[in-house]
DNA sequence: ATCGTTATTAGTCAAATGATCAACGAGACG
DNA sequence: CGTCTCGTTGATCATTTGACTAATAACGAT
């Protein structure tokens, strides 16, 4: 249970940065598991310290909750994707193949989905944000550009774009959330549903 | 805010199993927001009557739950929805379709989300349960189906019926988790999500 | 090795929370 | 109107939990 880094780092004077970094892995790991209202007590058990010893780190439960939601979402989107979703040296099914390749290993994993979901039934803005950035930055120009290779009347819309994006992400949330069984490697299942999209608005693969 | 249902039978004396349902409303209706921690005194306050007599009606607040994780699973699906979706009389899209109706305005309530979605992260064997039953009991039929009715060499598999599942379900998790907009009508997204689905195996609509 | 700094801890407090119980009072019945 | 039944309540207990403080001890500097 315990990784032998929190061995390691547990009851050892250690230089504050150093802790305080080790506190913020502790608790993403442990509130991902836990929620929110997890225990300050329980999660300095898991760190391996005291819980008084948070709060010589963090001035409260929320700023430590905040931590660990900076330590999550950030870096969690690239700032290649815009770009890449743009790019018209390549196919545009290459584009959404590459793009959903590293967007499903960026957020495919325990502590992104659960935290992410945790936050956004406690109703955390930061959920609404982070979605509307999707949206803004990724769903919405790559909308247009499916709506300019399409060949034929139709025209994807907003809701199209969120129908794929929701359909992939599904199968984290049945990963990771629900703890059924998923296939080991995700794109397969991804390049299909892409290769149905694509083909439903005229545009070959 | 208080429903006036609420305040009518708030205070009153009344007979024991009218006073048990009107909690168990108020139960569904407050975890669904609050999540399973939430505190029996504010469940209670909701409800419009002391927390003690909650424990008149239930002996543990596990139970209470579990009675309020039976009222929002119960009935909500349906047994004519398998023979529904094998039915060789109507043509495969409009069965689809009328599953997909019946199915988003079963689960696309605040309470029903939320709940399952609250459950799902506590870990709770009922979603499990309720998720390998859509799977065995609605989706592989459904692949069948469409199996037989595709033609060319593509078969789907069981991961294209979860892609297909999940994109319409993440309008209701959208909706209620996420607090996003989203259509009033979700038919239409979903009867174009369907159509790109048969068109690409095939099948005409 | 000794000292001084400070990271760390044990102990504690107040509020919150699940659970219990004796006492109250609303409603049915004669 | 009087009485009994039982649904309901206020008070209370034990535990949990966020937050605080004084005492301890680990590590670097000399």
């Amino acid at each position: 249970m315990d990784g032998t880094s929190v061995t390691r780092l547990a009851g050892r004077r250690l230089a504050p940065q150093a802790r305080r970094e080790q506190i913020i892995d502790a608790a993403v790991c442990y509130f991902a598991e836990a929620g929110l209202s997890g225990t300050t007590r329980d999660l300095a058990k898991r760190a391996g310290i005291t819980q008084a010893l948070l709060y010589q780190y963090f001035a409260s439960k929320t700023e430590l909750l905040e931590a660990a939601f900076e330590r999550v979402y950030l870096d969690r989107m690239s700032p290649t994707w815009p770009p890449l979703l743009v790019d018209q040296t390549l196919p545009l099914k290459v584009r959404m193949l590459r793009f959903y390749r590293e967007y499903t290993t960026a957020i495919f994993t325990y502590e992104w989905m659960r935290i992410f979901m945790w936050a956004g039934l406690a109703g955390e803005q930061l959920n609404r944000r982070y979605l509307e950035h999707v949206r803004d930055v990724l769903l919405t120009p790559l909308m247009h550009e499916v709506g300019k290779a399409a060949h034929g009347p139709r025209r994807p819309e907003m809701e199209d774009l969120w129908n794929l994006h929701g359909g992939i992400v599904y199968l984290g949330i049945r990963r990771h959330i629900y703890h059924l069984p998923t296939p080991d490697d995700v794109m397969p299942v991804v390049e299909r549903a892409i290769d149905r999209f694509l083909t439903d608005f005229g545009i070959v693969s």
